[in-house]
DNA sequence: CAATAGATCATCT
DNA sequence: GATGATCTATTGC
């Protein structure tokens, strides 16, 4: 293992799974996991497995947008074209364009009408890590593959195509593991805002080697 | 190591 | 027309 690498609790950095095995050893989350306050949906949401095609990452890195309060989030403006999904049922995807170059995928939370939603940010890489290095072209550490919210998109190759789509199920899923692993949670302002910047509204898993720089 | 510049375009004013 | 829930490469100490 290369170093800034050494880290065990679970899984291990360089297991790798097939995307059939992880659907093996998790379980399918319902619409009602979804349908609560984004901060607790963030904090529910760390652990959890994202897959899509051959290729998925644990998620370790969430933040929460609250809604019409929040001004750092998009709802927070009103309904919009872009913005839609968010004002929907809770657990379909909200995938938007930002810098003219990423896209970043985010879970809608509450209930309809409430527009929570929670930014995945970062993920620890568990099936088809060679598919997402020529995605991304990437050489280096496996955790850079996916420690940041433009970099999962593309090593997961998640667009906006995905725009609307429910995550309980189909092409784009989160499941959990059977047996939820242990860990602590760190809490921390969210990154890259200018509103609302000291709001409390980031979770990680702590010490975990993957998240996004800081 | 830290700071910064540049890429690049959908969205909203 | 300006901005942004980012990333990478490059510069400078």
């Amino acid at each position: 293992m290369s170093r800034g690498e050494k880290f065990s609790p679970f899984p291990p950095l360089d297991a790798t799974f097939t995307t059939a095995r992880l659907v093996d050893e998790t379980e399918p989350v319902s619409t009602a996991f979804f349908e609560r306050a984004a901060e607790d949906l963030a904090r529910e949401l760390l652990s959890c497995v994202l897959i899509h095609g051959e290729t998925a990452g644990m998620i370790v890195e969430t933040e929460a947008y609250l809604g019409l309060n929040d001004l750092a989030a998009h709802a927070s403006r009103g309904k919009t074209e872009r913005t839609k999904v968010l004002f929907g049922p809770a657990g379909r995807a909200y995938v938007y364009f930002i810098y003219g170059m990423h896209e970043c995928l985010n879970v809608v939370a509450d209930r309809e009408g409430e527009p929570g939603c929670v930014l995945i940010r970062a993920l620890q890489p568990l099936a088809g890590v060679s598919e997402m290095q020529e995605r991304r072209n990437w050489r280096g550490p496996v955790c850079g593959l996916t420690n940041g919210p433009g970099k999962l998109t593309a090593a997961l190759a998640i667009t906006r195509q995905h725009y609307g789509h429910r995550l309980d199920r189909g092409e784009l899923t989160i499941r959990r593991w059977q047996s939820r692993p242990q860990f602590k949670t760190a809490v921390t302002p969210r990154i890259g805002i200018r509103e609302c910047a000291d709001w409390p509204l980031r979770f990680v898993w702590a010490g975990h080697p993957c998240l996004s720089r800081r």
